[in-house]
DNA sequence: TATGAATGAGCCTTCATTCAT
DNA sequence: AATGAATGAAGGCTCATTCAT
């Protein structure tokens, strides 16, 4: 028999967020994925049961991807306001590199498909993310708000303002993206 | 527009929105809007060239509608952080009040459907909006930032706070309503 | 608007007699079915909820054609020998003029999805027949049985020899009809 | 056939019969079988050519069974009621006991795949039954009607109410067991 | 203006079958 | 001999849209 080519999954996933992104939802079909992925329709259900197994999959696995962007390996997570410009930097970072990506979760997060998910996969931020905040409100660094708060503060405005420029087919210049962080470290600092 | 029967439009486009809401987009139809409107479906192509110009035309609608939901008749608009904090709060009453609608353009704000209209129609903050914000600069208020940046940074956050804890089927308590507020605030505020 | 064609249903129901008994139930397709028919497929979902709904409902109208076919208009029902006979041939006939439709009842009586309709649908002989055994039972003519027995032990053999001889490519002859007769009332008959 | 694994044959057979009775014709595939008969479905594919392959010769081998049904090891084929009762009772103890086997070879007898194997196959009756039947018919035991004839008059209405009172969730009574032999021997004998 | 009827195109999915190991 | 992987073709069904009244 032949070896299933676990390379073939992602080659599905990537053709899945290409089509997704240029036709949106609805003009996304299971034919137009495969041919993407040059693979035939009928073996997309092998690896899938249907196709909302296959996008639910498909957001868990990128949702986890995005998880961890915000972190290189060697970070250093000490509460300080270097290493929040550091994470702030490498999500702005990921966002562009990846804003197929990150337009794909934009676009389903709302989706009612999608909607259980995240009630269910609600360990959103990884423990990193936890432990910092944490850390950082008993170092009287940050204000002492809920968790999901400081998280939207910090990183809302900025993944508006990339999307707002991108769809005018402009770019933040350097001097923006620092007036953005200050602003939005401002906001949660003390 | 013609004038004809222009009820009907406004009793497609209600029907439009509660079938998106309802069955997203993916499962929303021509004939289940129609029936949801007491229409036939052939009726909407009297008024709407097809499906897509249907959906933008309804965007654009809602859009003016949010546009407006800003600000209420009789306003102060003068320079000052209450004027804001007003502003921010009928953003946030607009939000919770319609929850359907406004999911609903941020549903489509993504879709590439979409994406030409925003950049077309981007006088996007109403002459208003211009206004209160090259005032408040000029008079030390806020900082010197762009107007798209600005925006960003008071509303944001609390858009996403909504989607959140409503994903979770939580509500936001005034008190943390004023902490956010606050923190917007500051982030803006010189 | 046009007007809905009330003879298409009965072009459909055509179609898919025709279609069933020369592919088989498995190589029936709906789209086979409306070529035949001169339909669009999606115009059958407008005379019926999906493709076993069609079925069903063929099945049931059939089903009551068969009923009728016993019956001419100006039949003399007195229990006799006669009548019983003149019925017998009235369903001989039936069976070689409709032997499509017929096979088409054989071919589903056994399958699942017909199975219950059979359950609800259990008037099944006309009350014509109904009061012809019960007099012909009471007028010490035919046998004190159950009427599903009768009907079995009378109808049943001829059944099978038109099938049987059709699927031979031969034809019962005159003399065998009459011998078959004679000894399905013997079968039954004091 | 070819030797291999003779067994495995068995077991797809069974498992065909299990699921056409349990899905229906239309709902049988061959990965169903396959997973019932616990092979890989490629693997019936070393056994039979393909799948009507694989239907008419599980078809034949049923009928074939069937056929020796009727009698036993030692059953004494004198020409005498009898002998007609045994072989009577035999063949409804076969359809009662084998009632899925039964019904799949009914299911296809009707249908085209089957047809002209019934013509090519036409050997149809064990000579057993044949030198019963001509040797009753010697012995002015039963009446000169062609085999056929007398098959279809003894066999098709007990067959019929099994397959009618089986659909109506019923049993035949001993009582009327006893009946529908006698009306039915009637029917044939002198 | 308004609409029920009609349809070609397309969608998701499954199937019988072959391939490569 | 046996099988998991792979697929082209087909199936049932829905949809956006047009037609005829």
């Amino acid at each position: 028999m032949r070896i299933k080519d676990e390379d073939k999954v992602t080659r599905i996933y990537r053709a899945a967020i290409k089509v997704v992104n240029n036709d949106g939802f609805q003009g996304s079909s299971m034919s137009k994925i495969a041919k993407e992925a040059d693979v035939s329709a009928a073996t997309i259900y092998l690896y899938f049961e249907n196709k909302d197994d296959m996008i639910k999959k498909l957001f868990i696995h990128l949702k986890a991807r995005m998880g961890h962007s915000y972190f290189r390996e060697d970070s250093d997570l000490s509460p300080s306001k270097g290493t929040f410009r550091t994470i702030w930097l490498n999500h702005y970072q990921y966002i562009i590199e990846n804003m197929e990506e990150y337009n794909f979760l934009e676009n389903f997060s709302n989706c009612p498909l999608i909607g259980h998910i995240e009630k269910e996969n609600n360990h959103d931020y990884c423990p990193a993310f936890e432990n910092l905040f944490e850390q950082s409100k008993a170092a009287k660094l940050i204000q002492p708000l809920h968790n999901d708060i400081i998280y939207s503060l910090l990183f809302a405005p900025i993944s508006q303002m990339v999307k707002k420029s991108k769809s005018l087919g402009a770019t933040l210049s350097t001097n923006e993206l620092i007036q953005i962080f200050e602003a939005s470290w401002k906001a949660v600092s003390i």
